[in-house]
DNA sequence: TGATAATTTGACCGGTTGGTAAACATTACA
DNA sequence: TGTAATGTTTACCAACCGGTCAAATTATCA
């Protein structure tokens, strides 16, 4: 057989385990920090310590290697997602939530980048899980939230907006991460900013979801 | 003179500034949508509606064009940020500060995906602005916090990430867009999110930097 | 071991990309 | 009006990019 290409033999020899894993950490770092039309097979190829043609013969095209790609790495994104639980105490639960994405913008930049390159442009290989999987998802736990809220145990508010905050402050610090670097300074090296922001945004949430009798003062919607 | 080539002469011809003011704008519209090296030439001059050579004749390449955009559009992008007066009532400030930023979120969407797509990869067109007059503004804008902090005029809480925060939650209306719009659904075509962004991030910043004795629960910076 | 399947690579191809050369067209202005 | 400066376009180039091919090398296992 001279072209196997992994999908078409039912059994994985060790090898193409051993080079697929190579392959898409590879695509991951070079994805992750170039994008999709930024990023070159001959880089990926670079970084994985082998021949472009080589690459094509376990992932046929760029996009296969990308969509590979996102496969994999989508499921674990949402991990934290999945685990908020509607049984737990409501603002347990939302600080818990906060610190695993901190963890996740600390760990696995990379991965963040990924998506955020993807979705930045308009999310043209990733639209349908948007619009399947990620709402679907999202539609569940923002209806533990309106309980939550419904119950008194945390303020009313959107509960879809209050996931986007917390997707985009976490998120903020993986994504933006040069920027964020650059207006602390230098001595800022080490992982301390995390630290702060955990602290930071843990207090923002839990004291902004505090129930309360009155709104703290008045304010609009408009804009 | 054969490649006057807009630096060369001092004076501006109106065809100069006419030809200069389309090509940014289409350029706006590609780079924000594409990235740097995602965008061609070619894609510019066809919405600019004019030929690649002719392009070239008013920036010598593609780098110059993506300088003069970034040089044009910086300023206005951190207008919110300089507007935030020491003097005002804080409460009051912030959440302006907010609106402001919504605003341009939903009107300069472009403008904001520039920015996202530059420091996302790593920000390497425009590190100097970072590390320059970005980080200057944002070290005096957070002595004013620490300051109103101080005073008791709101939480004691780190300026930075607090500013970090409301750039996060405000620019990811623009930058999140299409993933923003997949999860709330179809029938959010129109303007409405930002409405309901408003009223949940001027809600959440309030009530979250509201003064208090206690923190209302106990918690942790670790993560 | 030897034959067969799996893996790897150098050479190559057509299309795209950033950019140039030079001829042509238009404008400004004495 | 004439002419020099300014503006525009067609044709083109070299480098790059995604992808193919066939030949060479290595692993598997009867």
């Amino acid at each position: 057989m001279v072209l196997p290409r992994a999908a078409k033999t039912q059994r994985r020899t060790r090898i193409q385990e051993e080079k697929e894993e190579q392959i898409l950490e590879a695509a991951l770092e070079v994805f992750s920090a170039n994008g999709f039309r930024g990023s070159t097979i001959d880089q990926i190829a670079e970084v994985a310590g082998m021949s472009k043609p080589n690459l094509l013969y376990y992932f046929r095209t760029k996009e296969a290697m990308h969509r590979a790609l996102i496969d994999r790495v989508l499921d674990t994104w949402l991990d934290p997602l999945r685990e908020f639980n509607a049984e737990g105490n409501p603002v347990a639960e939302i600080r818990s939530y906060i610190r695993r994405k901190l963890e996740m913008a600390r760990d696995f930049p990379r991965e963040s980048r990924l998506f955020a390159n993807e979705v930045l442009q308009g999310a043209p290989h990733i639209e349908d899980e948007l619009k399947g999987p990620l709402k679907e998802l999202v539609d569940e736990k923002a209806e533990v939230i309106r309980t939550w809220a419904k119950a008194g145990k945390i303020a009313k508010c959107d509960p879809y907006h209050l996931i986007f905050a917390i997707w985009s402050t976490t998120q903020h610090y993986a994504d933006f991460d040069v920027q964020v670097r650059a207006v602390l300074g230098q001595e800022n090296a080490g992982d301390g900013r995390f630290e702060d922001a955990a602290r930071f945004l843990e207090r923002l949430f839990v004291d902004g979801l505090q129930v309360r009798e009155q709104p703290s003062s008045d304010y609009t919607g408009e804009i």
